[in-house]
DNA sequence: GCGCATCCCCCTCGAAGGAGGGATGAAGAC
DNA sequence: GTCTTCATCCCTCCTTCGAGGGGGATGCGC
């Protein structure tokens, strides 16, 4: 009678607290084990090659390498490789991105041991876990449309609080395109005016406020 | 040859994970114990009443009631209450507003233990901690004036992307004072126009994006 | 061919923002 | 008591900017 395998995990967030709540909350599950512990994408990366773990734990927004360009990057590395994304946000574009790059689980930082666990177990074993509530939240963005590359350079701009002629000087375009991409944007934010376009942009995570 | 007394923690932080890692993290040092958690402001004033620790960990950004209304509430319970801020923000706002209601630390959630633990024992000892970095952004704080309270009304209005219009009859005042206002908004702030106002004012932890 | 992103231009009108001018009431200094 | 300060409120005039309505052009991928 054989018991089944560890399910060896890297555990990947900026946060050293959230990183050792994680262990704690891992390392007292039998069957669960943390093989690692990275405090950046980067380093993500880097171990990953290094102890090729069952399951990646990994922080969505940290500084630098982000938690889903750390994601794309794993699964070049290994199509295989199993990640459950875990974010404090519930914004759209945030949930949408993770699963584009590839993670098959998105957890909130709220979650407890009971909702975390069984999401673990689930990702290790292949399946796929989301909780309703992000699921949820998914599928409404589907009510609105994609912005183009162009337009969230250009609300990147906006949300630094630039105006039209400041935008088009800094992206070397003329003002009235830069009139145009804004047209677009609050046409498919469907808001009314650039101060609401960037309140929303923010909200969904579409855009960061850079400090 | 008696032992220094433990110096008794109350842990309150909306995030399960970050509680895991606070109580892992502060009783596997000796002299300190978690007495108890909370989940939120009202749980921690409750709990404090209870159990009357000598040190509160604080996390100040929580749902319902914040952690600087909590400590507030618990420093008019008991003047000589010792509380820890601790934050994922450096927004000279929140470290203000956290020093004003009355915590004698503030950590950023970035700390390792090597920084927790050190300032756990200062502030339970009855002296002041704040970080260098923290310091700083705190000095820089007082290069621009203070809003007033109006002020804010207006600033939480505009982020929400209403126009002077609508201010005006949301706060049941004219479009006039409203812009008057916005004037001194824009001035205090020192920024050029609306969308900079708000993202100066999110940025500085003044106001928050309603959900 | 089509769709789409990107780019450029014109016009109009209302909103925003900068400059003044005041009035009131509460708080504190003297 | 007066005087000052400050927050709050109201108003006018003026200029620029933002936003929405058109019209096109190019290049790319399918």
């Amino acid at each position: 009678m054989s018991t089944p395998p560890e399910v060896r995990i890297l555990v990947v967030d900026d946060h050293y607290i959230v990183r050792v709540g994680l262990v704690a909350l891992i390392n007292t599950e039998p069957g669960l084990k943390v093989v690692g512990e990275a405090d950046g994408g980067e380093q993500a990366v880097k171990l990953f090659q290094a102890l090729r773990p069952d399951l990646v734990l990994m922080d969505l927004r940290m500084p630098g390498t982000s938690g889903h360009e750390a994601t794309r990057l794993i699964r070049q590395l290994a199509a295989a490789a199993r990640v459950l994304m875990l974010s404090a946000f519930d914004g759209d574009e945030d949930i949408h991105a993770a699963l584009e790059a590839g993670a098959q689980g998105y957890v909130l930082k709220s979650a407890t041991g009971e909702d975390l666990i069984p999401a673990i177990h689930a990702v290790a074993a292949g399946r796929r876990w989301i909780p309703r509530e992000v699921a949820t939240r998914l599928k409404s963005r589907q009510t609105y449309e994609q912005l183009t590359a162009r337009e969230i350079d250009v609300l990147n701009q906006l949300a630094r609080g630039l105006a039209n002629k400041e935008i088009a000087d800094k992206l070397g375009i003329s003002e009235y395109t830069t009139k145009d991409h804004l047209k677009s944007i609050l046409a498919k934010l469907r808001v009314a005016d650039r101060t609401q376009a960037v309140t929303a942009a923010l909200q969904r995570g579409i855009i960061r406020l850079s400090p």
